[in-house]
DNA sequence: GCGACAG
DNA sequence: ATCTTGTCGC
């Protein structure tokens, strides 16, 4: 047989995909996490992880993580790449987030596992994929509103939805990570939008991996 | 075969 | 993601 590495890390894929949950999250969450990578020119990725909350409308707390890049980045196996820097990123959290906002795809994915949704199992922590560009799939552009949404289709099957986040602007791709539903993941990312396009968890994460790029 | 393609 | 400043427009 001639089964590259690609297509064996394809069936892994497969495989992972099929321990997600996907069910309501309960109740409404308060602390919510942001997760973004930035690549440093030694070579290494930096993980930057941070939790906010909803309701002090603040950041508790940061953590960050360095590891050699070993994965070359490919279209469809992102998570290979991302995923050990911000697993070892979050297990130094002392607060535990109720869910973790992460820059990719959710299940929005050729073979049901993206970013998100990856790290999630790793985890075992619900995470919700918002993405800034769609991978695949079939939408609608959302009316031009804060919170306007239109769902993601991928062969007839609802797997996310695009997001208007902010009126004037480009919208997000939201889907499910692991261990909540679509209706769960587009409520929490919008009570976490502060009038930016990125939910504020993850607009923070974003800009402190880039500061923390300089010294 | 051709184009698309998260970060 | 990364290489990079100013500039146009709401």
């Amino acid at each position: 047989m001639a089964t590259n590495k690609l297509e064996k890390l394809k069936e892994f894929q497969k495989r992972l995909a099929e321990k997600l949950v996907l069910k309501p999250l309960a109740g409404e969450p308060r602390l919510v996490a942001g997760a973004d990578v930035s690549y440093l020119p030694t070579g290494e990725a930096l993980g930057v992880v941070v939790v906010y909350d909803l309701e002090e409308k603040r950041v508790k707390e940061v953590v960050t993580a360095k590891e050699p890049v070993t994965f070359p980045y490919i279209p469809g196996f992102l998570s290979f790449r991302e995923v050990p820097v911000l697993k070892k990123a979050v297990k130094k959290l002392v607060l535990r987030p109720e869910v973790i906002l992460v820059d990719g795809q959710g299940i929005l994915h050729p073979r049901g596992l993206g970013l998100a949704a990856h790290l999630g199992l790793e985890l075992g922590l619900p995470t919700v994929g918002v993405a800034k560009k769609p991978l695949l799939g079939d939408f609608e552009e959302p009316p031009d509103e804060a919170g306007a949404y239109s769902l993601i289709r991928v062969d007839g099957r609802i797997r996310g939805a695009v997001l208007r986040t902010r009126p004037g602007v480009k919208p997000v791709y939201v889907s499910p990570g692991h261990l909540l539903d679509l209706p769960s993941a587009l409520a929490v990312v919008k009570r976490a939008l502060t009038g930016y396009r990125l939910p504020e968890p993850l607009r923070q994460a974003h800009l402190l991996s880039q500061r923390l790029k300089k010294p």
